[in-house]
DNA sequence: AAGAAGAACCGAATGACATTCGGCATAATG
DNA sequence: CATTATGCCGAATGTCATTCGGTTCTTCTT
């Protein structure tokens, strides 16, 4: 997916739509300048296209209960790249990176306690090739916020 | 907000609106054995109460031009729990997080080359009270998925 | 340069859905 | 037990999503 292809309006849209992806296509197309039905079309086609994958909803995580965040270093004596599989059965995993580094995987945990945030290190180390892990604790989210489609 | 305060409806409603939070009030209703309006009021008052933020896209950052993803450790010899301000201003930025440990703040940061990247580095050193950054690359995302509220 | 093809747009029509509300049932409270 | 609060259903009504014919603009071909 090139980027080059996306336009000023394209990139309008997305900021408009990661902000409030109710909003009427009318309302989005007077803040671009389009009609609604051609401000329909050019969502479509971002979907179509795999820039705009989803909509989904925006989640407070500790109104869900889970008040513990975590990113843990899993450092590994083997190759990780054919684990994402492994790392994604674990559900308190929000989001795996492979690294470059002293370790192999950066995985962000959340969990309900920090119990159960131990208990998921303890399946990390059942995954086939970890040979260590290195927590790092959240005490506060400053923010979170989605990628900026303006940089 | 309390989690006690989820049943098992709200939280299968949670989890279906983050797959598709763009599927009819009817077709929602059905999955959890509600008639429309009442699914429509159950969503409501999950945005009343804050639970659901708001209505989104996922977006693929890589379709924006976002190819480099990198975590930074910042290091300070100060107290930076007052200085959220001053990261949210660096739009590069994703999420920010104080942690315990020998950095005090962690970030996510997407920029489009690793230019970009340094450029970032070089914004964060110009906080107050930053005195070390320590990036570590991302070479490939497993998965990025969100909270989930069966946990 | 001219013509054809493709892409993007507008605005209206039509189908789908969001929202509201009266009535009913259930749960909670005093 | 009686009253109040909460949650639900289903239908009515307002709003919006989607489509499409026609027009305009852009790109491609000769």
């Amino acid at each position: 997916m090139a980027s080059e292809n996306l336009d000023e309006i394209d990139r309008a849209l997305v900021a408009l739509l990661q902000q409030d992806a109710g909003q009427a296509y009318a309302t989005l197309g007077k803040a671009v300048g389009l009609s609604a039905g051609a401000t329909h079309e050019r969502v479509r086609k971002l979907r179509e296209r795999g820039v705009v994958r989803r909509t989904t909803v925006e989640v407070d995580p500790k109104a869900l209960g889970l008040g513990v965040l975590a990113f843990v270093m899993v450092e590994s004596s083997a190759w990780m790249g054919d684990s994402a599989a492994a790392f994604a059965a674990i559900p308190e995993i929000e989001e795996a990176h492979v690294i470059a580094g002293s370790a192999s995987v950066l995985v962000k945990v959340r969990s309900t306690t920090t119990e159960q945030l131990q208990d998921v290190l303890r399946r990390l180390y059942a995954i086939d090739g970890v040979s260590g892990t290195q927590a790092t604790v959240s005490l506060e989210t400053f923010f979170e916020r989605p990628p900026s489609p303006t940089l």
